[in-house]
DNA sequence: CATCAATATGAACCTAGGTTCAGTATAGAC
DNA sequence: GTCTATACTGAACCTAGGTTCATATTGATG
């Protein structure tokens, strides 16, 4: 909500120092690959070694654990909000809604595999995220998805986008690439308007 | 798979003695309700007070917190091998094999919310079934359910044991009730042959 | 009732991992 | 080049929670 070109008044605030800035992306880069890697119970101490930093530097930036995680979750939350939008557009530009929503469906859940200790923390440390503005354009995008598919007569007239929250919140994330992809084939049909037939 | 009314020939191991028998049910009874209502989290301390004994005695009886969740999470597997091999019962005598498959797939789901803690744990501590007799039974008896379903034509023909696993395992069981029901709603005609038609 | 092995007790122990902070280095301003 | 606020370092601290073990009880045996 901060409009810059407009000098803070109080607070001058210097900018922070260039090492702090650098440090700072080293940090979240290497949280995001460790709790990726190892899952949300790595060290403080792993992640800054990762980062080449000392603990110390990891409290300097983020106060607790449960911050840097939220940072992490945050960045994960903005990745599936683009993914999102640039579905929608793609609809936009004539793709046929239902593949769009199955299709985006689909890749959160792979992605979800790689990053499963992200979600999990998010969960375990209940991260709140700072800013629910990607979380809504997600949800924004979402529904825009929803809406054409329904209009295109393949979605659901009742499918809200709870349901593919509550969908994408029970993937089976820690199963082998199989197991998702039978789920994926037995939940998909839930969401069109021609369910699954016998031989499908 | 022991066999009673048979002296054991080696190691005569006089029988436990009362207390420590009395003891052994406090503690599991405890524990179960203890997991079940504070999460996998509580501590020993906590279920030795509900049992109304000292830690020592919980390690007496299992030798470590691992093997006492294990011992909770093999009772309710068998309460679940009960609840599968009651319905298939049930359908031998005359009900219809789906739906005794899905109000069992119901039940399940919503006796894992009052035992979410458990399912928790089971992960968690990545605590081993002792006694894989238990999860057989319930096996053989919903693999039973199933063929009965699909020779009356309604469940799917490729619908396996596994699949009702799957989703199990991804019942949103930390989910208001409002979001479990839709979530049944959505997922079980996934098993049908009819699937989901528009106005369902 | 005497005896003892099985059992119970619970304070102390140990480890893991998040967090702190006094000391040191350095970016940036003058 | 000097100076200082900012940032970095990492050993030490602290807490939580599982586990142990010396000591006290108690059920069973003869």
């Amino acid at each position: 909500m901060q409009v810059e070109g407009q000098a803070p008044p109080v607070t001058p605030a210097r900018a922070p120092r260039a090492d702090a800035v650098r440090n700072r992306k080293k940090i979240l880069a290497a949280a995001g690959e460790q709790i990726t890697a190892h899952g949300p119970e790595v060290g403080m101490d792993e992640i800054a070694a990762a980062a080449g930093v000392a603990v110390g530097t990891l409290y300097r930036h983020f106060p607790t654990k449960t911050d840097l995680v939220a940072a992490v979750v945050a960045a994960y939350v903005a990745r599936v909000a683009d993914d999102a939008e640039t579905a929608l557009g793609r609809v936009e530009a004539g793709a046929r809604a239902v593949d769009e929503l199955t299709a985006f469906l689909g890749r959160v859940v792979e992605a979800s595999v790689t990053d499963r200790a992200v979600k999990a923390a998010a969960q375990t440390l209940g991260a709140e995220p700072g800013d629910r503005a990607d979380e809504d354009r997600a949800g924004v995008a979402v529904a825009a998805l929803i809406r054409a598919g329904q209009d295109a007569g393949d979605i659901h007239p009742d499918v809200t986008v709870s349901d593919i929250y509550l969908l994408f919140s029970t993937a089976p994330t820690d199963q082998p690439p199989a197991a998702r992809a039978r789920w994926l084939a037995l939940v998909t049909p839930a969401l069109t308007t021609w369910g699954r037939q016998a031989g499908n």
